[in-house]
DNA sequence: TTGTATTTGTCCGTATGTATT
DNA sequence: TAATACATACGGACAAATACA
């Protein structure tokens, strides 16, 4: 790297980083190379490199992690937590393909699920009273962004057949005559994700995902579905504007 | 445990440790012992002990992890993110008694923060304008439940001596005139602690922490604080219920 | 990094009592 | 009474995850 240019040597490894990252030479999520190869790639001290990398990680270009090395950050989309829960809609408003991979559908017994107690008490189920359990993927341009586990009361008429042939959740209920449904409220905590999860999401087994727990009704505010969803906590934050 | 009583023996089981719990013969977080070790106590086959467990951990009382043991949970406090961010008011109203320690109180150019760019944006500041940083612990009942970084524009007159002088955010800017603040948006995510934060907050290096950005607005919605905070997600759960 | 002990998870099979048919 | 299904309880073996030296 040239020197005398009038502009600082580390601005320069920056933008040439900056670069790197953009043009895609390293993938999101990605390690750069060692502070050590950068600076003998850039015939540098190892110093200057770290002020170049700390610009990075200051823009969250990057995430420097101690012992480790340093990521090239993931884009992260933002995910509004508003009235009407939409994963197409949302994706497609950040310029992103969306796609949900169904996973599996079944009829159970939600007995026989951990989560039962609240299953029963949010649908308002009788004891034995079977649910319809979706799984659910869902992708951006490909890249996993969720798992997520629908509940839905398995008196719906025709639901199963309608989630089978549609490829998002608003259209199989469309379908079944529910024109649309709202959130009623969403409980939202975290955890490590499991190794199938991790499999799933192409995800390092030392990322948390954020799990959220959502009660969606229908307009007439009968219980419709509970949701169970985890997104990797790299690619996706969740965003809450408080309206009253 | 006797046999022939018409109850099942897990059954007595899982009742018995119910009550060791509820008594609090085990401490929220703690260890319960080896399956073994409860198999042998109830003189019964391990699998019975493990029958047991199951419903313990179905109904959430405790948390099962695979090859390290069986564990209390500890009770989540609900966190509504609703229009007014008050820790206190939400600890005392889960009949708790809430405490901010202050850790420290500190005047700076944001220049110096990594998330210099998001306080310049949402703050209004002007390059070189300093800001004040109040790093604060909130617990409850003296257990952690909190670490929080609050960014205010050094601008406001007589701040730095009314967080000194008060316990609560809200007193302090009450003392200078500003008698309503609301929150303008919070953005969730997650990760995991570092070292420092798990010694503040009592913590696991392995549990994961959600992570919140707030923006919090006077009633005449000119920006007034930017807030990072950290929740131990065994601790607190946040709640959303949109309204509109 | 590697090996060992501990602990939970899953599978096999067997036997028994109870309720249903 | 007999046949069947089901939940319960036990015993053993091994896999998988974790902890620790």
């Amino acid at each position: 790297m040239a020197r005398a240019t009038g502009i600082a040597v580390w601005t320069r490894i920056a933008a040439q980083l900056r670069e790197d990252i953009a043009s895609g030479a390293i993938v999101p999520g990605g390690r750069l190379p060692p502070e050590a190869a950068l600076a003998s790639r850039f015939a540098v001290n190892r110093h200057t490199v770290r002020r170049a990398l700390e610009d990075l990680a200051r823009d969250r270009l990057i995430r420097i992690e101690h012992g480790r090395g340093s990521f090239v950050a993931e884009p992260v989309l933002d995910y509004q937590i508003n009235l009407r829960p939409r994963f197409s809609e949302w994706v497609r408003r950040h310029n992103r393909e969306p796609f949900g991979d169904k996973l599996s559908l079944r009829m159970i017994d939600p007995a026989d699920l951990p989560e039962c107690t609240i299953i029963r008490e949010v649908l308002g189920l009788a004891a034995g009273e079977p649910v319809l359990e979706l799984l659910r993927r869902g992708t951006a341009d490909a890249r996993p962004l969720s798992l997520s586990r629908h509940i839905f009361p398995a008196r719906l008429e025709g639901l199963h057949a309608a989630l089978l042939n549609h490829a998002t959740i608003t259209a199989a209920l469309a379908q079944i005559g529910i024109a649309d449904y709202l959130r009623l409220r969403s409980r939202i905590t975290c955890r490590m994700p499991t190794p199938r999860e991790c499999a799933l999401l192409e995800l390092e087994r030392d990322a948390p995902v954020l799990h959220c727990e959502n009660v969606n009704v229908t307009a007439a505010n009968t219980p419709l579905e509970l949701c169970f969803a985890i997104y990797p906590s790299h690619r996706v934050a969740l965003i809450v504007e408080p309206t009253a």
